[in-house]
DNA sequence: CTGCTTGCAAATTGTTTGCAACACC
DNA sequence: GGTGTTGCAAACAATTTGCAAGCAG
């Protein structure tokens, strides 16, 4: 069922052990890494690989649209493996934790032509901020 | 009328000539600039400023609410001298232009219960992202 | 062979920090 | 003279790039 990989074969990229592996980790649940959290997922199934590559690997699937790159806040990137279904973010302002939301009647979310300084307008992103549950409680002091 | 400086100078904050360039600098109309953009625009009223100290002060007037950081997915984060006032983002995706907007009928948003994961909530932040007036010229070839 | 891919190491960029010199009550 | 502020330079962190070597067709 891995469709991107077949999309991507598809498209004439080469299918490397190391470009196999980081879209792996990228399909797993775990979602919204940082490159480095996916260096270092990606070595525990591959030893050999190396941040460079990595790295190299991100942007030519960001390229590609197979994964969009957030900018989050913190200092580094994540990376967002759904680039298609419409969604938003929902942030923990502790440690940074991301999960997809979906909230309802903000499809149509729209800038009145009066707001829209003569930019022609693309997508929208959402990002909701708070406290996740675990730093919530880590917080009862 | 520079209101940012009278309420920080009540809470303490020494006014040295420095802190006072970049405080005038953020109350310009050049909205959203980088730290070296503002580097830069203090240099030109303060030959002898410096980079650290321009990073020290915006990290202090980040602490003390006056100013808050945003990341739009360039390298550099942008500062926000209006922290209060309640506004979104028009970002443009070619060169960075960002602009404040106050779209109508969104002030309500929210996450419905089912949505919000157990994370208490905080700010929603929205940036539509789009392509300015001038790149789209620009882009006319 | 030819060309794309890798990985090391070095370069870049954005930001922070250590510390000595300084300015101001 | 102590407290807080500056600015240089060095340290850091995230990311990118140059290049020689490897692998695949």
């Amino acid at each position: 069922m891995n469709t991107v990989l077949e999309r991507l074969r598809s498209r004439g990229w080469a299918l490397t052990p190391q470009r196999r592996v980081v879209a792996e980790v990228l399909s797993g649940d775990h979602i919204h890494l940082t490159a480095d959290d996916i260096h270092e997922l990606a070595v525990a199934r591959l030893p050999e690989i190396s941040r460079a590559t990595v790295y190299k690997t991100l942007n030519e699937l960001v390229a590609l649209g197979e994964v969009r790159s957030i900018a989050l806040g913190g200092r580094a990137k994540h990376y967002d493996p759904n680039p298609d279904t419409a969604h938003h973010h929902l942030v923990c302002d502790r440690c940074g934790r991301t999960l997809d939301v979906r909230p309802a009647g903000l499809e149509k979310i729209n800038l009145q032509r009066s707001q829209r300084h003569g930019y022609k307008l693309g997508r929208t992103e959402i990002v909701f901020r708070g406290i996740c549950p675990e730093c919530l409680t880590a917080e009862d002091k």
